[in-house]
DNA sequence: ACATAAGCGAGACGGTACGTCTCGTCTTCTG
DNA sequence: CAGAAGACGAGACGTACCGTCTCGCTTATGT
């Protein structure tokens, strides 16, 4: 997150929004290729052909940097789906998280993961940027799916909300990236079938 | 690993388990204490009142200082329950699980599932201590039960044996460690009811 | 010599002159103190409150930076008599010679002189700063008084030139500083005496 | 100089005069070969096929092995001369002197000069081995010289003794080696001529 | 129009840790 | 026991980044 966010300045030679996407470029290139640990400021700054002060006046540390730039990255997960059939929705917003942990997103996503122990805010950020909406998304399509009776009426909505990120988190965490193409499919047949 | 692991040694002093011991302690404090990143060579040595190259001597890197301190860390699981009961027998280890992410346990879980990412060694290491036992035996149960008639037979066994660690592991690293005492009891009534 | 010489350095900021002071008086203190072995470039850092990149960054090894120490150290030769008694002169020159090997210059040379055998840059510079104007100067009374007639038109000017200092080196370095008083006064007697 | 030197020892396997002089040869080739600096216990006890142990069994420091090592090489001056003619007996001492210091033995010499500053058991063992019979002799000389009338009769006889090893070791260590075959003969003609 | 104030690239700075090296000591097994 | 091998605690080596701090520009703005 930028230091200085509001646009209380005015004087003095504004900061040049071309040095904060060169940034957040590098960072992200080097992030991909060599993933956090081998992440060097001077590294930042040699390759997007800036000075370390003009990194450190807009973000505070490493940590906040990868932040942005993994932030402003992932967020295109594409629209919410919301076509009424809830099964439907919810495999698609698993296969949308399936294939974020695939692809190159995914190591970036495992880098950023592993610091987040380390670092509240890259938790938060992390949470607010790329979990946080798709959480409340699940959670209303759960939500009126059991108003709608499309699932048990005495459901664990909470539970029920989490358990597919829970499961894809886990295969790609704790069993390196065990994800069959058709996970979504199954975790919505084993856990939230159609009430009989 | 360590870098001698044959027998071959015969002549001149022999490596002092003391020394081995006392490393891998103090790797292990220091890592518990301040995570994988605020664990230094120099704070190890110093810790286990040791010289650098004796360290060195052992290990090529960090990394597998770690891998092996984690390797004689033994995580107290617990007995591994069997009790005829699969659902009781699935809340206990559920909630020993959940005990390990709540003590000391738990941290380092937590800082080795952030390192795992870039070491592979390190990810088969905590495999190996952390997770294998746990999850051949859940498994067994979970095919027993089905066996048994206690979960329909057309369940899902790979997802069924997992989902308990996988939403547990999801609050954890995910929610910030949203782990109510009753958790358990959810999840095997949300996900692994009684067949009707 | 400091690594960068020439003035075509323009960008970035600038080296500290304080600095470069700071590094050279510590390892002039403490080569003193310890002498060249006893001294480390972390002693030299410490002391100087200076990172160790800022004294590698200016010299690449512990001889350059002694090197420059020395060149930057002015040895108080006090003047050099010229009184028009050769003999006084003479006499003058050695006593200074002889306080400077019972001073703390005398450790330094002694430190010095020690190193000159392997560091040919040292030698040079060991040579510039305590030696040469003084062999110079005497040179330039021997060769006066020969002249003048004050010496046997016969003498050797290199050797007579050349025995004082000789002699006070000897006792200084290999007896173990056997530095009376009056040995200027000797020297002279001895190996200087007025033509009969 | 060997730490045990008395023959009170009986019992046990006795020390291996073979390794005694391994040691030492190994001592003397590295340091002719690397000069004080450049050599390493490591180093002597790799060459010589030895244990560290055997070494500092017989020494306590790497400065008391050169001791030895070097004492036992340069003692081969040869016959301390005593012709009856004075002078002639000095030339030689003097030659003597200037081949030492020209040849091999020259660096070793330095190098060894150098390491007396901060080791003072090398400075007396130094002094003892190839200093002190040399500077009886040269005295004795002098003395007798005196008293047969070839010098004259208020001769500093100190000084005299002292004059040519003074010049050599100056121009040896102050002027980088510039030693021409004659200066013995100069040193003669100058400082200790005929008594007219 | 021009002074002002901040932005900027470069890179020096005090630190800390890295992994390597040698010191002089210690500990084992072999002869 | 002596000896070869080599582990050991200590601590310096020279390198790499960290996050901060100057420098001498450059670039909008607000007077």
């Amino acid at each position: 997150m930028s230091i200085v966010t509001g646009d209380e300045r005015r004087v003095g030679r504004p900061r040049s929004e071309d040095r904060d996407r060169a940034i957040l470029d590098a960072a992200l290139d080097l992030l991909v290729e060599q993933g956090f640990a081998g992440l060097s400021m001077e590294g930042i700054a040699a390759r997007a052909g800036v000075g370390k002060a003009t990194i450190y006046r807009r973000w505070k540390s490493k940590a906040e940097v990868v932040v942005e730039a993994l932030g402003g990255h992932v967020c295109q997960l594409g629209e919410l789906p919301d076509t009424g059939d809830v099964r439907r929705d919810l495999v698609s917003m698993y296969r949308a998280l399936l294939e974020t942990f695939k692809g190159a997103d995914g190591a970036m996503m495992a880098a950023f993961a592993a610091e987040k122990v380390r670092h509240h805010e890259l938790r938060d950020e992390f949470d607010r940027t790329f979990v946080a909406d798709r959480r409340r998304h699940m959670r209303q399509l759960i939500e009126r799916g059991v108003a709608e009776g499309r699932f048990p009426p005495d459901s664990n909505i909470e539970l029920l909300a989490e358990v597919g990120p829970a499961l894809l988190w886990h295969r790609f965490t704790m069993r390196h990236g065990l994800l069959p193409d058709d996970l979504p499919e199954q975790i919505v047949a084993q856990f939230l079938p159609e009430p009989t």
